[in-house]
RNA sequence: GCGAGAGUGGCGAAACUGGUAGACGCACUGGACUUAGGAUCCAGCGCACUUUGUGCAUGGGGGUUCAACUCCCCCCUCUCGCACCA
């Protein structure tokens, strides 16, 4: 064996992987009474071919799920496909291909560069959300939420883009342009289908607490997307008609501070309040305006306040004031009532309105230090204070004061407390064709009428031959014309398809019987397995994804499928991969590929790299000199191994009768032991792990070079080493464990333990300070008293020269570790 | 603007509840072995200087402490998220 020897990874990873084909050593099934751990990473789009991203995340879970099958643990690990979605019906156009055959392509293609990585997923379980046999249960849950109530029809403003036909979702409007075809888009109203998730607001709200396992970002990223205030809703009746104006203010102590009402220009009240009067003309050209401006304008800019008197007053419940009633262009008709009080001393966005149309600024609220003044105030007031001017609450506190008015309004009957979210209903239709089909029927007798059960799925058509249609659904005849299923008559069939966040939302609880071919979710599978136990993937999808999935999670509880309230207990945001400082992407030309990558190095080379160069929550910087130093390390292992063979028929260590250098090496084996299991442990730090796996096995060839090392010693060293570096670099380690003559898989061995007498330090080095600066360091006995080290280091040359032979006024010793000299 | 996170050698990064700053790796430098080396092995590698040593160093400035990357205050920069939410 020359010394340049390095391994054959493509032999042993292609020979591996061949028998975990084989094997299937990864698939589970239910066993109660064993403890489980389900690790999930999240399910990849097939848009073609793995990108380092990928790479990355999943083999930060490979590494979980082998290590928790190490420690025992029966791990479901399963993979995926989120096969729905726009870019396949893109493609279909661009290329001529049938979205369904495109898809199934990329999901080939993509399958085998996963396996190429040798990830130890249950493939059994598999599945791809473009498949009727999965689609036709989120249909049916459809159908079960839609009696349940939580899911509902109505008619909105969308986005609509007229060139390709269908609703844009607002972050693919760019400038008031389509994304895609870059015509202007416009707001068009229409019917769609919407899941009722604000009836779960409290609830998602209120169970993040339990979410400790989750990152505090995310935590919070979703508690500000629900948007829960409190306050007082409050009726202002119209001034010379029956109606009034409700408007939500968490702010009820402001309220004899309004000076005029501001309302959406959507709002409805409006039109009733300008008809037939001389502002019509004007307030109609300021709705057109900004109704223009809003769709143009990027998200990034803030308006200009704007607004437009409508001629109409009201009355304040509190006062009895005249209130003028305004249409202002930052009032959103989606939040609230869409009409806001406006307290211009109270609220800089009206103190902005009121300055720029010489409305009145009235302070009711005193800062404690200052006294405001309407007309000298340069920005409004929106902290607490004392009110004034406020009838009977004037002198209150403002936190009291909120309470007491709005138990006023109560018991006069014109308001009461009110709880308002950020959070909207979820519109999930679209208008596209690749996607899972709306299971109703409109019938022009009977409604809105659910397709029967039995004759689920309701499917795509044409995904079956690669020439079939792929046309819109409302475009497809064959598909819409149908009979009511309740009165026999003709009917049309809903032509929407759900959004693909609907696919994602419950296919983790899928996982756990993929096959069930009775339900969506079988109970007693879903019982065992749930919840993830681990769940990993990008930070973008903090909110979208994993709020969807919290919520259909409770949804699915109450109807009865699953008995958890939240899905993942724990949620690891890996960063992204970069390289040259950006984000890897083909318009940068920065993209590495990793099958390249894999072919060059091998892939436990690659799966080392990318878990070593940073922890998995930052960012990674891609480094091809960096794959070359992971490479390298498997093979100065490769290179040990081989050169120690004879020491794998060695007995068991005889830890008390050990010659130094063998007594060093035992010692640093536990000591690795204990901190790549830390590491793992506490945050699956797998950076630090492979440091001090490399720092075990650079000691193990120094210390060979130079002594003769106890058999049984090195022995548990290398086996320490792989053991520890199986979850990581799998094909390497199983060869390696085979070459060494072990009759079983090393995926069978268990995690090595850490044995605390074994890692004891005889000998300590401590440092000496003077004044708090390292001057010199001693080597003693680990069980050293405080006494005997500061004598020891009182005594030091190298201390006298820096005290100066001056007395010590002070000496603190920190055991094992310091004694610090002051003088 | 609001919220969260991060700033440490040429680079990626370590540092446990305040206790040797820079582990491990990359790059680089010198050497060995070689027909050769982009292989392998050995040594060096924060910066500066008057170089068997000393001083200065964890974005900047203060502070607490015997001792600060770590704790407190102020400021700067970057990344991400939200952004007229009444």
């Amino acid at each position: 064996m020359k010394n340049n020897d390095r391994y054959d990874f493509r032999a042993i990873e292609k020979k591996w992987q061949q028998r975990w084909e084989e094997e299937k050593p990864n698939r589970v099934s239910e066993e109660p009474g064993r403890k489980k751990y389900y690790v999930l990473e999240m399910f990849p789009y097939p848009s073609g071919r793995i990108h380092m991203g990928h790479v990355r995340n999943y083999s930060i879970g490979d590494v979980i799920a082998r290590y928790k099958r190490m420690q025992g643990f029966h791990v479901i690990h399963p993979m995926g496909w989120d096969a729905f979605g726009l870019p396949a019906e893109n493609a279909a156009l661009k290329r001529g291909i049938h979205p369904a055959a495109w898809t199934y392509d990329n999901i080939a293609y993509m399958r085998a560069q996963l396996k190429a990585m040798g990830l130890s997923y249950d493939w059994d379980r598999e599945l791809a959300t473009c498949n009727p046999k999965y689609y036709r249960w989120e249909q049916l849950l459809f159908l079960q939420m839609l009696e349940k109530g939580l899911v509902y029809r109505k008619e909105t403003t969308v986005n609509w883009c007229n060139d390709c036909q269908t609703v844009l979702a607002r972050e693919q409007v760019i400038d008031g342009a389509c994304w895609r075809c870059d015509q202007p888009v416009e707001p068009k109203t229409m019917h769609g289908w919407f899941f009722r998730i604000t009836d779960y607001a409290d609830e998602l709200l209120d169970d993040l607490d339990q979410l400790t396992g989750w990152p505090e970002k995310v935590v919070t990223m979703q508690r500000n997307w629900i948007g829960k205030s409190r306050g007082l809703a409050c009726d202002f009746p119209l001034e010379n008609s029956e109606g009034k104006l409700t408007i939500f203010t968490t702010r009820p102590d402001t309220i004899y501070g309004v000076t005029f009402m501001s309302l959406a220009p959507e709002h409805p009240l409006v039109q009733e309040l300008i008809r037939g009067t001389e502002q019509e003309a004007e307030v109609q050209e300021f709705i057109r305006q900004t109704l223009v401006e809003k769709q143009r304008a990027s998200v990034e800019d803030e308006l200009e306040k704007k607004g437009v008197f409508t001629g109409a007053w009201c009355i304040n419940p509190f006062n009895g004031e005249r209130v003028p009633i305004y249409v202002a262009n930052f009032v959103l008709m989606e939040y609230g009532t869409g009409a806001v009080m406006a307290v211009p001393a109270h609220d800089q966005r009206d103190f902005e309105f009121a300055r720029k149309y010489n409305l009145p600024i009235r302070p009711v609220i005193q800062p404690q230090d200052t006294i405001l003044d309407g007309t000298a105030m340069e920005a409004a007031w929106e902290g607490p204070g004392v009110l004034a001017d406020s009838g009977p609450f004037t002198g209150m506190a403002s936190g009291e004061a909120r309470k007491a008015i709005i138990r006023h309004a109560e018991e006069q009957g014109f308001g009461r407390a009110q709880t308002t979210y950020r959070l909207r209903d979820w519109g999930i239709s679209r208008q596209r064709y690749w996607g899972a089909p709306i299971p109703v029927i409109h019938c022009p007798s009977c409604g809105i009428v659910p397709v029967p059960e039995d004759e689920l799925p309701v499917v795509l058509p044409g995904a079956d031959s690669p020439d079939g249609s792929h046309a819109p659904l409302h475009q497809q005849e064959s598909f819409y014309r149908t009979t009511c299923p309740s009165c026999g008559a003709e009917a049309r069939r809903e032509t929407d398809t759900m959004d693909t966040f609907v696919e994602s939302s419950w296919y983790f609880a899928r996982y756990t019987s993929p096959r069930e071919e009775n339900a969506p979710i079988n109970r007693e599978a879903a019982a065992y397995w749930l919840p993830v136990d681990q769940y990993i993937g990008g930070v973008e999808h903090a909110i979208l994804h994993l709020l969807y999935s919290r919520f259909f999670t409770k949804v699915l509880r109450d109807l009865g499928y699953l008995q958890i309230d939240e899905p993942f207990t724990n949620l690891l945001t890996q960063g992204m991969v970069i390289k040259d400082g950006a984000k890897m992407s083909k318009s940068k030309g920065n993209v590495v590929d990793p099958s390249d990558l894999i072919e060059q190095y091998g892939a436990d080379t690659v799966r080392l790299f990318s878990l070593f160069a940073a922890p998995p929550e930052r960012d990674l910087e891609w480094n091809a000199a960096g794959v070359d130093g992971a490479s390298r390390f498997l093979n100065r292992v490769y290179r040990l191994v081989r050169a120690n063979l004879d020491c794998f028929g060695a007995g068991s260590v005889d830890g008390p009768n050990l010659d130094p250098a063998s007594r060093r090496l035992y010692r640093k084996t536990h000591q690795t032991i204990a901190r790549v299991t830390d590491s793992i442990e506490s945050n699956f730090h797998f950076n630090t792990a492979i440091s001090a796996i490399m720092e075990l096995v650079n000691e193990t060839g120094t210390l060979l070079a130079e002594h003769t090392i106890d058999r049984a010693v090195l022995r548990e060293a290398l086996e320490t080493a792989l053991l520890l570096l199986f979850p990581m670099v799998p094909h390497f380690c199983e060869e390696m464990w085979e070459i060494t003559g072990h009759g079983e898989q090393i995926a069978a061995a268990r995690w090595p333990t850490f044995d605390p007498e074994a890692a004891r330090e005889d000998e300590l080095t401590i440092v000496v300070q003077v004044n708090g600066k390292v001057r010199s360091r001693l080597q003693v006995a680990a069980d050293i008293s405080d006494e005997e080290l500061k004598e020891l280091a009182m005594a030091d040359e190298r201390v006298h020269k820096f005290t100066g032979g001056k007395a010590a006024k002070k000496i603190i010793v920190v055991k094992r570790k310091l004694v610090n000299i002051v003088v």
